[in-house]
DNA sequence: GTATACTATCTGTAAAGTCATATATGGATA
DNA sequence: TATCCATATATGACTTTACAGATAGTATAC
């Protein structure tokens, strides 16, 4: 379980409820490597409870719901370091376009084109939605130590969306080109 | 369940087993973009064969086990053809090396390393791989139509891999560069 | 002769992820 | 006044994926 140890590496920059796990740090923050879904998080908060890793205290708040506030315990910090050396496994593609692309041989023209469209659309919105997270560059010599690492993994993730992006342009080159309809 | 729709792509190039499935096709033909358990293909095919998408044949051998091998229907054909010009939501990205990368600020710069060169070694095997994958290039004009298709997949594939590989080389030299260890 | 590997299908079990919805409060909008 | 939105946590039900092993015959290597 991946995701526990996700959530124990942005408990330990900052203790936070589930609602700011989803909403600030898996949504705004670690997005483009590590997508989770409101429901999990929470159940894995109970479970990372349970195991001693975390810590939770309640905050009242009177015009808002309550909120849970979440640390880390000595052992979630213990856990965490363990699990940053530990050896991961190679990303596993899977790409349901990419299915209807290898196949798109029985389809109109235009029918592929479209999607093609539509993700060229996804791609440029996520590209932008990088672009635009505030972190120093690498050449910045300002730079804070821990923003190396965090601007290193933002870098991929614009590396990719333009290896994406001109892709599909080649596709759509290629495509619009294939004689047969 | 879009494994089965990957499946019914498959099957509708070609009639095979559940074997054949596993090891010529997606591990050899598909796998840079759909991976797939063999536990999980030997269910699917049982859930679309209920569905009516395909049917088997039991392949009698005798110096082998009997094999059963599948043939799409006209059902599975329309469910294709359907499936195939539906939207598909943008990949979900979920690399655990990623998290550890971005919390990596707690970790010897060593243990980085060792990291980083076991994923360089994992992607240049897999780029290898998909080199290999013997497909006319796209500036062939001997090429099949559903060839097209299928370079432009493994484009994609080699690209990602290549985008990786370039990235990896720029974590090693800034991550070399960080004068605290 | 024994161990290992390949072909071939199938089951048990668990973990991980998705989707919908319930509950509750307060504020803004129509 | 009703509806919607944001905050906040939680549960039910399901699908998808992963990992390990059972079964069983043949072939190959040592």
């Amino acid at each position: 379980m991946s995701l526990s140890h996700a959530i124990l590496g942005l408990l330990s920059i900052q203790s936070m409820s589930g609602y700011d796990l989803k909403h600030l740090a898996f949504e705004q923050t670690i997005a483009h490597f590590w997508q989770a879904d409101q429901a999990q998080i929470y159940r894995t908060l109970d479970k990372m409870a349970e195991a001693g890793w975390i810590s939770s205290q309640l905050e009242i708040q009177h015009e808002r719901p309550n909120r849970k506030i979440y640390s880390l315990t000595d052992t979630g910090r213990a856990e965490l370091e363990r699990w940053l050396g530990t050896e991961q496994p190679l990303p596993v593609y899977r790409e349901a376009f990419l299915v209807q692309l290898f196949f798109a041989e029985q389809l109109p023209r235009d029918v592929i084109l479209d999607q093609i469209e539509r993700h060229i659309a996804g791609h440029q919105a996520r590209l932008l939605t990088y672009e635009n997270i505030p972190l120093p560059k690498l050449d910045n010599a300002a730079m804070e130590r821990r923003e190396i690492f965090w601007r290193l993994t933002l870098d991929l993730g614009i590396a990719l969306e333009k290896t994406y992006l001109a892709w599909l342009e080649t596709c759509k080159k290629v495509i619009g080109d294939v004689s047969v309809t």
